[in-house]
DNA sequence: TTATAGATTGCCT
DNA sequence: GGCAATCTATAAT
């Protein structure tokens, strides 16, 4: 299900100097043509034909005329559930996430949050926008942009209802690392 | 062709 | 706490 992927790391150009790894602590789950909130519910589109595709692919859609959100296709050709990653934790490179922010240093102690806590702000920090990783396998390595399961396993995770939306928003489909500070949202 | 809502963020008071 | 920024898709003239 859509929080195994919580605790897995993403990727940006593995082996360069503009290597960036941060892991996963926070998801939402959309499920497709059937769930009222998913870009998908209307049908297959130009924006969102991706989630149409086989799973592992990047969906990035832009959203409010600024900001970009990641997603993951996760169902077989056909199906158009998906994954959005909603906050991630960083691991290395966060200099290079705070410059992609138009920041001179990595922001500290309580706003380090800022960083990649939130869909827009985990695209920005990694430099991620549609004409770049729209359709970009995200499970095959060497493709700039991968996500890599170690196989840690989180000790807690908690379901919560999705945040942002106001059709279906009391199902708990969105899954964090209990107590995680980048997880976003209040406190 | 024009209008409006949206899976958000940041800067304003 | 309120609102502007301004792309994409869909609904309404």
């Amino acid at each position: 299900m859509a929080g195994e992927l919580v605790g897995a790391r993403l990727i940006c150009d593995p082996g360069s100097a503009l290597e960036v790894v941060a892991v996963i602590v926070e998801v939402e789950a959309y499920l497709g043509t059937s769930d009222p909130a998913a870009h998908a519910a209307a049908g297959r589109t130009a924006r969102n034909c991706v989630l149409f595709g086989p799973p592992g692919y990047a969906y990035v859609y832009f959203i409010y005329g600024n900001h970009y959100c990641l997603n993951v296709s996760c169902m077989p050709a056909g199906e158009a559930g998906s994954v959005l990653f909603r906050a991630l934790e960083p691991v290395l490179g966060a200099g290079r996430m705070a410059r992609n922010r138009g920041l001179d240093v990595p922001p500290a102690g309580k706003a380090a949050r800022l960083l990649t806590s939130g869909p827009g702000r985990l695209c920005q920090a990694f430099a991620i926008t549609r004409q770049r990783d729209n359709g970009k396998d995200l499970v095959a390595p060497g493709s700039g942009l991968s996500i890599m399961d170690d196989g840690f396993r989180v000790p807690a995770i908690a379901a919560t209802p999705r945040i942002g939306i106001t059709k279906a928003a009391d199902r708990p489909l969105r899954y964090v690392i209990a107590g995680n500070r980048f997880v976003s949202g209040k406190r």
